[in-house]
DNA sequence: CTGAAAGCGCTTACAG
DNA sequence: CTGAAAGCGCTTACAG
């Protein structure tokens, strides 16, 4: 079974395919007699027009890439359901990658959104391309992609994109200054390691409150993962089980926290009878739980809406300067 | 700036389109040294095919669309983390779309699909089309696909197609076996609305275990709501406050557990003292804090990967037998 | 091993 | 208001 396609209308219908096009986008003028004769053969036949042939035509695709490190963690769950909100309204569609944070998908992904001619990209890169080879290879991916993209929540500091980030360094710092407030001053933290943006941003503001309140940082506090939730609960366990251990935790990233309580609930201990924290990100069923887990708050699906926003801005106006736009991050304090 | 061609590749080895379209696709054959030589210009002149007009002119698609009723859900993101495993092992490109359980969105979605001329369709449908013109203009829809669909948890028991299934109903008469051999015999449920194949479902494990026990079910016992967190929260303070009220729930989806803790904690209660519960599927939360909530386990992320690969199987056999897959729903037992 | 030509299903100047 | 024709960037018989 073959699919209709604007022949089979225009024979229907009488007229030339330039005809029935017209219709179709409400382009030109048609006759009402026509047009209606169009429509009803279009109905009848069931029609559809091919996006394919329309976007090879006019040179244009009607397409949208996006690339998310994890569409399994929550955050990024999120994240999609802001931007398919956007994406509908605009009768954009959505192509769809995970890279599952794999340099080399990542790469696969940005090829294959390539050879589709995105009209433009959502992009979280993988990890931070940290070498000198690396970054220029990423640079000229970019570049090729030939369309606008906009950067989500993690920063790429050597291109010029526009983006859409949290002040985690501020959430980070007040988090810190809250736990101080609380008489807390032997705080650890559990990051990921120190050659990714994301990282290095919670890192000074948790240093930048330390020092503001005249507290020494203390090396053996801070623990340097990779935001997944195994390695979270191995560094936690050995914090848990240091002879001078902190009072108080900060977890970087919402698999972060759950590694971290589920090392201290098998302990048999809990937030904050025994150990204080403040984590980045809510977790759902903690908070419905009503289990006092402090954190920093971050709008996901908040940030979803506005990459796309930026990303069909940009692709009304390609010239104008990038944009960076910075989302709060209020720190919700449960009980310390 | 302009995207390379076909054609750009052509004139700059000194050879025709079709000679590069064989290097490109390595069909046909081609000499090492043209084929060296044209390989060297594609890279230099950082060439990729145009996916679009390959569609074309091929008359076929590498687009797999899939339709989800909620991205945000954790179900789903397990869900898309499987199908995304095995369309990224079989260089397709995945369409995405959310119906966020709209029935319009929905149709909008299959139409958007249908244009795009996708090679298969996975897929939730929005709610239960119930009403007879309603399951008419569905079908017609599916129909219009023109592609390979299959179907994915939520069976609709008037079309043929391929799907894949948790045995929800097998799942719930274990669970409800469970706590009648714990002791229970008051034993409530919050489901949703009967109209839905996904609440029959459920219902039908719960009445015959209570049946082949002997237990009478009890009308007022038994909720039904909508599958979302806010309705299973006011269904479950109403089933809290009953004077008689039942000694265990089953609670019949992620977000209904949800609801249904929420209403319980927020009474200063808890499982399993106060109150036994058994759930649909995990909650990773509650899991990694030791909470001993009991639940049925469904793994999503299999879901998601077998669907992919009954419709590529589908899409190689367009006329075998259509497939259904039951997959196990095994009980997890934490403390009843 | 290689190429000219037609065709995929549309859109868009251009002409009337 | 309407249509013939060229073109988008590929693939694929067909011929040599």
């Amino acid at each position: 079974m073959y699919n209709v396609t604007i022949s089979d209308i225009a024979k229907d219908s009488g007229v030339s395919t330039t005809t029935v096009s017209r219709v179709l986008n409400n382009s030109g003028s048609v006759s009402p007699e026509t047009r209606e004769r169009v429509l009803e053969v279009i109905k009848r036949r069931g029609y559809s027009p091919s996006a394919t042939a329309r976007s090879l035509s006019k040179r244009v695709s009607s397409t949208i890439g996006v690339i998310v490190p994890e569409v399994d963690n929550p955050f990024f769950g999120e994240v999609l359901r802001g931007i398919t909100e956007v994406i509908d309204k605009n009768d954009l569609t959505l192509i769809c990658c995970n890279s599952d944070d794999d340099p080399n998908k990542d790469k696969k992904a940005l090829e294959m959104l390539k050879e589709h001619r995105v009209r433009g990209l959502v992009y979280t890169p993988a990890i931070d391309y940290s070498n000198k080879e690396e970054k220029r290879s990423l640079k000229k991916m970019l570049k090729d992609i030939n369309s606008p993209i906009v950067i989500l929540d993690r920063e790429i500091d050597y291109l010029d994109l526009d983006g859409v980030f949290f002040d985690d360094s501020k959430g980070m710092y007040n988090a810190t200054k809250a736990l101080i407030g609380a008489g807390h001053t032997k705080i650890g933290i559990i990051n990921g390691t120190l050659d990714r943006v994301l990282a290095r941003n919670r890192q000074e503001g948790y240093l930048k409150a330390l020092k503001d309140s005249g507290i020494i940082p203390i090396k053996r506090y801070m623990f340097y993962g990779d935001f997944r939730m195994t390695t979270a609960y191995e560094l936690s366990k050995e914090l848990l089980s240091m002879k001078d251990r902190p009072t108080a935790v900060l977890t970087c990233n919402n698999r972060t926290s759950m590694g971290f309580l589920k090392a201290l609930y098998e302990l048999g201990e809990s937030i904050p009878e025994n150990i204080s924290c403040i984590g980045l990100d809510r977790i759902e069923a903690l908070d419905i739980m009503g289990i006092n887990f402090n954190y920093i708050k971050r709008d996901a699906r908040e940030m979803g809406r506005q990459a796309i926003e930026l990303l069909i801005n940009r692709m009304a106006f390609p010239d104008k300067e990038p944009i960076k736009r910075i989302l709060e991050t209020p720190v919700i304090i449960k009980k310390i």
